[in-house]
RNA sequence: GCGCGCUUAGCUCAGCGGUAGAGCACUUCCUUCACACGGAAGGGGUCGCAGGUUCAAACCCUGCAGCGCGCACCA
């Protein structure tokens, strides 16, 4: 065994291993296992990301549990891949194009050359989340990367389609959207921010209209609005029927300025009397609300502003062509100098931002495709009844909400990215021979289950064409329409030589993403894999897409696997700097992942950003945390290192009667560690799990277990007694034999957080060696997870409990004891001699290790130790401790110090004894709270005898 | 407006019914043969406020305040 570095060198080491892994195929998972299985899919990045805070934290996570359950004896799938994520890789790909000046827009390069950049694109930068990801060190089946638009899993995209399409569960229709007036597209109402913006209401002036026709000098309705320029489009003030003070103009008609025309004044039942002026200007074409009264009262739509974002020339020459925004000024300049504007206020209100390009959405009426959900009610019973259990809980009710008041999905996206929607249509005309394709149709009915068709008719009504029944006359329909799923696309060229066309939308990103769970594993054969892995076990995920994606997995899992896609889903928090902000590129926030790892290493991130997030909470990330992490992977080095300095092979078996008292206490700490983790982990509490280990391994292992085994290991081997001899080497190879037990489960233990330095270090103490070759003999991958320990070993090895106080007690008297020089500045360096006069047995074994804890020059053991007058000293149950210094001693330093002491203890056993002295606690508490009291009591009293014994003998001596 | 979360040491946060904890920062001492990416000792908290339940409350309940986040069509 080379000796090894003084600081752990991150950097070769993870290369090494994460080499070794990959070669050895030790994260491919295998369907024809015997052994249970668990599985988690990744959610896909987007293919053009770069690794950041929110990766590394929802990665470690998913490794953490990949690694834990394979060493817990499952067959594990962890899934990877990524996603093309439509609007976000379009508008990068875009912005690239214009800044190279290969065009202006998408329409300039045309739909093949465009999509051919794009492709290009995602060859060149699509791999490189993947490779950050496994230098973080993430376990991913990489034989199983998927991408969603992988030509399998967009057959799957397609067929889903066809099938709701055939269910009736999509239909396409023309409403009011949420329109990204930047990247030209609708989007879903998902996908619209409501961002909190000061702004102004404007009051415009409509000059009442006489019955004759003539406008009314200064006689007016005032309406107030957020968006002036929309008045452009206005096609009707409306007041509430109710409103006893505009009854009278209900009927009426009213002036609309810079349009010279005349719309009427109506009556609304939606109109709020209360609110303004209680009158509405009413913009069909431009508002949701306005839109629905258009309908109910039957008002013309004029489109004003246009899907750029632009005035159209419905909205006159003056404004034909400004941006909505320059718009807005000049409408109110306009008003302004016609005196139509009567004021205008500071109004805060809500503006939908489109979450991809940051600009105001406009709604805007245009035709779309629309999902109604499937499997609504199993999959919100799933969750309300438990069978999907998220974590933390609250959730839940965030997702019931949803599910409870969900609408229509709109999944058209005016995109060239994407999955193109699967519906030819034609127009019926009377010169077109489209309607020619319909008995072609309805044979491929009959014998196609992924096509079906639908004709819309002239009086506006749609019918399902159906393989048999009377098929509508041609002069009745107006349009045909055919859905087609991945296994006929031969129809779609049928159709194509009679003049249908492929709708040139996409589907939302969405739309392919919902579907990973069992698309990724070969659906809609019933592979192997699927009937393996599928459910899969553990989703991990943000809550920012709990409807985007995980709601609806949800709904595809049962409604295309009649099964829910997964058991449980942990909701990571979100990753803020250490000011609270979200992370993001353009406050420069975003701390480089890679280069965090490049200073730290791997392990040390996913430590220090364990460690620090809470279940459910978001994480207030700072550098100082992977530092943390960086220390304790080098603690852990060098805690190895100074076993491999005692050399020799690793011991085996562990001598019972060998063990000392301090050896019992860490076996049992390690124990109790063990208990405490798992049970922290069944509720995926990660950082507990650190805390914990850390806790253990830092303060517990390093600070007392191994500073007192130097009492053995360092003793220098006495000669020439033979026996005596042997029997120190055999506990010196006992000590060691605990320690390499320690390490080798500790290492375990930390295995899933820290994959690389347990790796690199259960090989290098040759802990290897002990496993059989597929149970942590290759690789501590596949070593066992450590269990608590069994009660037969615990007897067998004598592990009683009663050891952990015992050894407790010494350590505090050694804690004590260094205060006792501290507080007598003697110099941390400075050999003393301490006196101990027990009050118990104190094995001679003992006597050395509070020696060395206590960094003194000799520790004299005497019964009969008299004591200068004013020496220092503590009293324990284990015995007084005394230092004694040199010269004149501080009586009066140490009555002071004994009587702040004093009183310290009186206060704790006045708080116990009041306890104790008021009957209703001691008739009503329980008997183990009773006596854990009274036992606490007895400590106290016993302490404050012996400082008071201390203390009178000190006053003593002074008279 | 409704819902959710947070408020504990200077900072970041654990703890969620029975003696107030960690990391960082701070003070003092120590380069002692695993580790200065280290060791030892120490200072620092009426657990947001006000009530209530309980023998016992940082922890459970109610109200209030501040901060943050979702959801919601009020021009």
């Amino acid at each position: 065994m080379p000796e090894i570095p003084k600081a752990y060198e991150p950097k070769a080491v993870e290369e090494r291993w994460y080499e070794f892994w990959l070669s050895n195929d030790c994260f491919v998972a295998n369907p024809q296992s015997v052994k249970p299985g668990y599985s988690i899919v990744i959610p896909p990045p987007n293919v053009t990301g770069v690794l950041h805070m929110g990766h590394v934290l929802n990665n470690t996570i998913q490794d953490i549990l990949s690694r834990k359950a394979r060493m817990e004896g499952k067959e594990v799938l962890w899934l990877p891949g990524t996603d093309h994520a439509g609007i976000a890789t379009q508008a990068v790909v875009e912005k690239t194009l214009r800044k190279q000046g290969v065009m202006k827009h998408r329409d300039d390069l045309g739909r093949e050359t465009f999509l051919e950049h794009v492709w290009a694109w995602k060859e060149k930068h699509g791999g490189i989340i993947i490779q950050q990801l496994k230098k973080l060190g993430c376990s991913c089946d990489w034989s199983r990367e998927r991408f969603t638009m992988d030509p399998a899993y967009s057959r799957c995209v397609q067929q889903v389609f066809a099938a709701l399409y055939k269910k009736g569960l999509i239909y396409r229709g023309k409403r009011m959207v949420n329109w990204d007036p930047a990247a030209r597209t609708a989007l879903s109402d998902e996908e619209v921010e409501m961002v909190e913006e000061k702004g102004q209401l404007w009051h415009l002036k409509y000059p009442l209209v006489q019955e004759n026709g003539e406008i009314e000098a200064d006689k007016f309705v005032v309406v107030a609005t957020t968006r002036p320029e929309t008045m452009l489009g206005d096609e009707a003030v409306a007041v509430n029927p109710a409103d006893p003070r505009y009854t009278s103009l209900v009927g009426r008609r009213c002036f609309l300025p810079l349009r010279n025309k005349t719309i009427p004044i109506i009556a609304d039942g939606f109109v709020d009397p209360k609110f303004g002026t209680g009158c509405v200007k009413v913009t069909p074409a431009h508002d949701p609300n306005d839109y629905e009264m258009g309908l109910r009262h039957s008002l013309p739509v004029t489109v004003v502003i246009g899907p750029n974002g632009a005035m159209t020339a419905e909205a006159g020459e003056d404004f034909n062509g400004l941006d909505r925004f320059e718009a807005r000024k000049a409408v109110v300049e306009k008003l302004t100098t016609q005196g139509l504007l009567l004021k205008t206020e500071d109004y805060v209100h809500n503006v939908g931002y489109s979450q991809r390009s940051n600009v105001p959405i406009e709604p805007y009426l245009s035709e779309q495709w629309f999902l109604k959900y499937p499997s609504l009610e199993a999959s919100t019973k799933a969750v309300e009844e438990g069978r999907i259990a998220f974590h933390p809980e609250r959730w839940t009710k965030t997702y019931l909400h949803w599910m409870h008041n969900i609408r229509d999905w709109c999944v058209s996206r005016q995109l060239w990215w994407g999955h193109q929607v699967p519906v030819w249509s034609a127009e019926i005309t009377p010169g077109s021979n489209a309607f020619d394709c319909l008995e072609g149709i309805r044979k491929a009915l009959t014998s196609r289950t992924d096509v079906s068709c639908r004709a819309k008719l002239k009086d506006g009504k749609t019918v399902e064409v159906l393989a048999a029944g009377t098929l509508p006359a041609k002069s009745d329909v107006s349009q045909l329409e055919v859905c087609i799923g991945p296994d006929s696309v031969d129809v779609a060229r049928e159709l194509e030589a009679h003049g249908f066309k492929q709708s040139t939308d996409v589907l939302d990103t969405w739309c392919s993403s919902w579907l990973w769970p069992f698309a990724t594993m070969g659906w809609p054969e019933k592979t192997e894999t699927l009937k393996k892995f599928y459910p899969t076990t553990d989703l991990v995920t943000g809550p920012d897409i709990l409807f985007f994606w995980v709601a609806r997995m949800i709904m595809a899992g049962y409604e295309f696997m009649g099964d829910l896609p997964f058991r449980n889903v942990y909701f990571t928090g979100i990753i803020r700097d250490k000011l609270g902000r979200k992370m993001s590129k353009s406050l420069g926030n975003s701390p480089d992942a890679l280069e965090l790892i490049s200073k730290y290493g791997a392990d040390a991130l996913r430590f220090g950003t364990m460690r620090s997030a809470p279940l459910g909470q978001d994480v207030l990330f700072d550098e100082k945390d992977v530092e943390l992490g960086r220390n304790f992977c080098n603690k852990l080095w060098n805690a190895c290192r100074f076993r491999q300095l005692h050399g020799g092979e690793v011991q085996g078996e562990i001598a019972p009667e060998l063990l000392s008292g301090y050896d019992k206490w860490i076996l049992l700490k390690l124990n109790q560690a063990i208990r405490e983790i798992s049970a922290a982990f069944a509720e995926y509490r990660f950082n507990e799990v650190t805390q914990t280990l850390y806790r253990f391994f830092w303060s517990e292992y390093c600070d007392w277990y191994v500073e007192a085994s130097k009492a053995v290991l360092a003793q220098p081997t006495e000669r020439g007694n033979g026996q005596a001899q042997s029997g120190q080497e055999a506990r010196k190879a006992n000590t060691l034999a605990v320690i390499d037990f320690i390490l080798s489960h500790t290492l375990r233990l930390f295995h899933p957080f820290l994959p690389f330095i347990t790796e690199e270090l259960w090989h290098g103490m040759g802990y290897h060696q002990d496993m059989p070759p597929q149970l942590g003999g290759t690789t501590i991958m596949f070593a066992p997870w450590p269990k608590p320990l069994d009660e037969d070993f615990c007897a067998h090895y004598g592990l009683d409990g009663c050891y952990l106080e015992i050894i407790d007690q010494k350590f505090e008297l050694v804690s004590q004891g260094r205060n006792l020089r501290r507080e007598a500045n003697v110099p941390s360096g400075k050999k003393v001699r301490f006196v101990l006069k027990p009050g118990g047995v104190v094995p001679p074994l003992d006597q050395e290790v509070l020696r060395l804890l206590l960094n003194a020059e000799t520790l004299d053991v005497d019964p009969g130790y008299q004591p200068k007058q004013g020496t220092p000293s503590v009293h324990s149950e284990i015995g007084e401790l005394f230092l004694p210094l040199e010269g004149v001693q501080d009586v009066a330093g140490e009555v002071a110090r004994l009587g702040k002491e004093l009183e310290k203890i009186q206060s704790e056993i006045s708080k116990v004894e009041q306890k104790l002295n008021n009957p209703n606690f001691t008739t009503k508490a329980p008997a183990q709270v009773l006596l854990e009291h009274q036992q606490r009591l007895g400590e106290w009293q016993g302490k404050r005898e012996r400082v008071q014994a201390a203390l009178d003998r000190l006053k003593g001596g002074e008279s």
